[in-house]
Formats: C-alpha cells, structure tokens, sequence
DNA sequence: ATGTAC
C-alpha cells in the first residue's frame, strides 16, 4: 500500500465491511500509485473497484486518475430547501402533493423529460453547469451561491464526450432517475446545534424538500466509456493495479485530461438537473400548498473527483458515495457558511430519518474534508427484494404516515427503509469523531421514487 | 447508478 488507509466505523461497521468485501477494496484502493491518503466513511458498502463511501487522493509525481473510484453516477449528489411553512399546515396536503410531485418530475429508469437539448444546447449546459439552468428560468441567480462549486467544475470539456453519451443525455435533462433516487417533502424533528440552525433559517417544525439524483444515462455512459480507455492504459502504462475496476492512469495522460474533461461534462449535467428538478419540484408544492416561499439550503456532489489542496499538496480527491464536509473557515467556503462550515445533508431511508449536519471541525486533518453520504446499504438489491416478496412497503410506510409514489414497484422493495443501516449510527459515528456534526434531523412525510 | 447484460 502507498498509505495507510482508514476506515471510520464501528465493531458492527468493521464486521459487514470485511464480510461484503469492502474492506479489500480499501486495501487496493491504498495500492493505487501516487495514494496519499484513502479513507473510508461508516457508510462503507461494497462498490465498482472503490467502495461506496470511499475517499482516495492521490498526489506528488506519480498521482493518477481512477474513473472507478469516481464511479457510474458522476455527481450523485443532494440538495435541501427548507420552506416557510410549517408541518402542521402542510401535513393533511401530503396525499395530494405527492401525487403532484409524481406529475411534476419524471421518474424511471431510461425516463425521458420534456426538455429536449439540441447538440448546440447541451454543449453549453455541459460546460456551464448549473447556471445553464438559471438562465433557462429553472431557479434563481442565488441558489448558484449555495451549490458546492457554483454547481460547476471548469476543467469540463465537452468535446470528450461521447456521441452516445450526449445522445443519453439529451433528453434526461430534469429527470430522477431510480434506484435510491428521490424528492422528499419532510420537517425538522429535532434541533442539536441552535445557532447554527438559526444561522441556516432552520428551525424545529419547519417543512423541507430533499433532492437526490445525479447525471442519468449520461454520467453512467461516461463511465462506461472512460473504464474501458482506462482498462487499455494499465497495459500502455505498464501500471500495476489489484483490481482492474479500479484501472487508473498518471494525472497528466492524455487518457486522465480526457476522462476529466468528461467527467467535468457528466458533474455540470447532474448539477444543471437538480437546479432544474428542484425548479419543477417546487412549483408542485406552491400548487399544492398554495405560495410558499422556499430558500435553498445547499447542493452537494457525493460522487466526484476536485482538485483541492491539502497540507500544502495539490490533490486529486476523489470522492465515491462521500460528500465533501469542510471545516469553518475553510478559503473554498464564503457567507455564513465559512462561519459555520459547509452543511453536510445525510439523507438516511424512506421511513426513518435524514440529517444535516455541518463540516466539522476535524474533518480537515481527518478525512481531507469528507465526510458521510448517507445511511449505506445493508442489504444488497437482490437481498432486499427476496426480503421484501409478498409485502406492500408503499402500505406499510403510509401507516407510518410517508406517501410514498414510485415508477417502478420493485425499487420500493430495494429501497425498503430495512435495505438500509440505520442512518442514526452513521450521523454517531462522524458526529463522535468530529468529521461532521448534527445540526438538525429530518423526518419524511411524503416521497417519490424512480 | 444504468436503454438494470453488447
């Protein structure tokens, strides 16, 4: 290994990564060239060569680029608006408003929307990102100022993408997705961290929506298509790697300035689309609750590879299902944000808790400024569904009381709030270490689903 | 995650 890697978890977490092969994978992801520092987050679950809740960065001369450890959903990520409207006043709407949400955002796998991008568009949107959106009239100027980047990596270039990619992406514009994709309306249920919920405009009671998607088919074929150009280079390189998923290549190959340049393109993509789903996601909650006013709390990427400087060293951090989580005064934060540190959002299942937090104040010497992304896997898909067989999840969380609306029957039972660890134990572990703190916690109320 | 296996 080229660094000792660290796994932030607990006897029970330390148990289902050795089972799962994740821990292995840590290993080899600490056997990459120029690795200076590989950790992972109590979320860990097996994943593409890297596992989900990974951080590898690699720096000095032989640094390279890993599209594995980036992996398929380029810039999944998540963001968070918190409403002028309470739980009690919107509560009894929830059944309509999830139904309006379900009309209002498409959802499904190889779903389509109703913005279709010419070639000449979507060139544009790839290298501006979020504001693309904006300036489209998804959103406003100020919900840029609350996105991690500007909702931008400049480095995107998109003559690296592929014809097939652009082709996939076309017309996914503003669309969810599936899988553990989701819009969900909920409330803070608990309050931990008084000022700097008061400095964010969060408070006990408070009504909020949460989006988690990232870069469709687009992203997804970017992947595909810069693994197999990286499967070559190992052998044009000569690079000796544990595991081939995790095929890498020197920061300053051709084939890693290509891969970047995609990469940038499926990151700007996944931004332009949450600006725009939370833009359709809102008008369906004005329509349903009648004018409510809403501020963006931040949009995070949790599948990404920046380039960041740590310790005097420029690094190539890559980022696998693990969100960035910067300290208080960190230069790369601005606002009220460079006060507090960056909020962190931990959405955890369907039926029991998400949290925000906030970039604590060790993650920088820890974790490189990373934190967790989320409750992690427990069951597999395929374990999930053979648990779930014969059950109405849908019914049951309604008992609950969530709605639940989904394209597809078969990802509520992989996505069953029992698929998943308890997203309480994970927000524990990073709180109790400092890598990021509580602030407040979320409780649904309603969600919809690819 | 994903036109859920080219």
């Amino acid at each position: 290994m080229n660094c000792s890697p660290v796994v932030f978890t607990d006897a029970e977490g330390f148990k289902t990564a050795k089972a799962d092969g994740s821990l292995r994978q840590v290993r080899n992801t600490a056997m990459l060239p120029g690795a200076v520092s590989v950790s992972a987050m109590p979320d860990i679950h097996h994943g593409y060569g890297m596992p989900i809740g990974g951080v590898l960065a690699t720096g000095g001369s032989d640094a390279c680029i890993s599209p594995g450890a980036v992996g398929y959903d380029i810039n999944c990520g998540v963001r968070y608006y918190s409403f002028n409207i309470s739980k009690e006043d919107a509560q009894s709407f929830m059944p309509d408003l999830v139904k309006s949400l379900y009309r209002a955002v498409p959802s499904g796998v190889g779903k389509g929307g109703d913005i279709h991008l010419n070639a000449k568009e979507i060139h544009k949107l790839l290298s501006m990102g979020a504001k693309w959106s904006v300036q489209a009239g998804y959103g406003t100027e100020a919900d840029l100022e609350s996105v991690e980047s500007a909702g931008r990596l400049d480095f995107a270039d998109s003559s690296k993408v592929s014809e097939l990619a652009l082709k996939r992406g076309a017309d996914q514009l503003g669309t969810l997705g599936s899988g553990n994709h989701f819009v969900e309306i909920g409330y803070i249920d608990e309050v931990y961290d008084e000022p700097t919920a008061e400095l964010w405009g969060l408070k006990k009671g408070q009504l909020g929506m949460m989006i988690h998607t990232g870069s469709r088919g687009l992203g997804h074929q970017v992947c595909t298509d810069y693994s197999r150009s990286f499967k070559k280079a190992v052998k044009k390189y000569n690079i000796d790697i544990p595991d081939i998923q995790l095929a890498c290549a020197p920061v300053s190959a051709q084939e890693s300035k290509d891969y970047l340049g995609a990469m940038g393109c499926a990151a700007n993509f996944a931004w332009a689309n949450r600006q725009v789903i939370g833009s359709l996601a809102l008008q369906a909650v004005s329509d349903s609750l009648g004018g409510v006013q809403s501020n963006l709390l931040y949009d995070l990427a949790h599948n990404i590879l920046k380039f960041e400087e740590h310790n005097g060293m420029k690094l190539a951090v890559h980022r696998k299902g693990a969100t960035r989580a910067f300290s208080a005064g960190h230069i790369e934060l601005s606002g009220v944000y460079k006060k507090t540190g960056q909020p962190v959002i931990v959405p955890g299942d369907m039926g029991r808790c998400s949290f925000i937090m906030k970039g604590g104040e060790k993650s920088m010497e820890l974790s490189l400024g990373s934190a967790c992304h989320g409750a992690g896997r427990k069951l597999s898909r395929k374990e999930a569904v053979r648990n779930a067989r014969g059950r109405n999840i849908a019914a049951e969380l309604s008992a609950q009381g969530v709605h639940v609306m989904a394209a597809d029957k078969m990802s509520l039972f992989e996505e069953m709030p029992e698929a998943y660890k308890d997203v309480q134990v994970v927000a524990d572990i990073v709180s109790g270490l400092k890598i990021s703190e509580k602030v407040v916690k979320l409780k649904p109320l309603c969600v919809i689903k690819g």
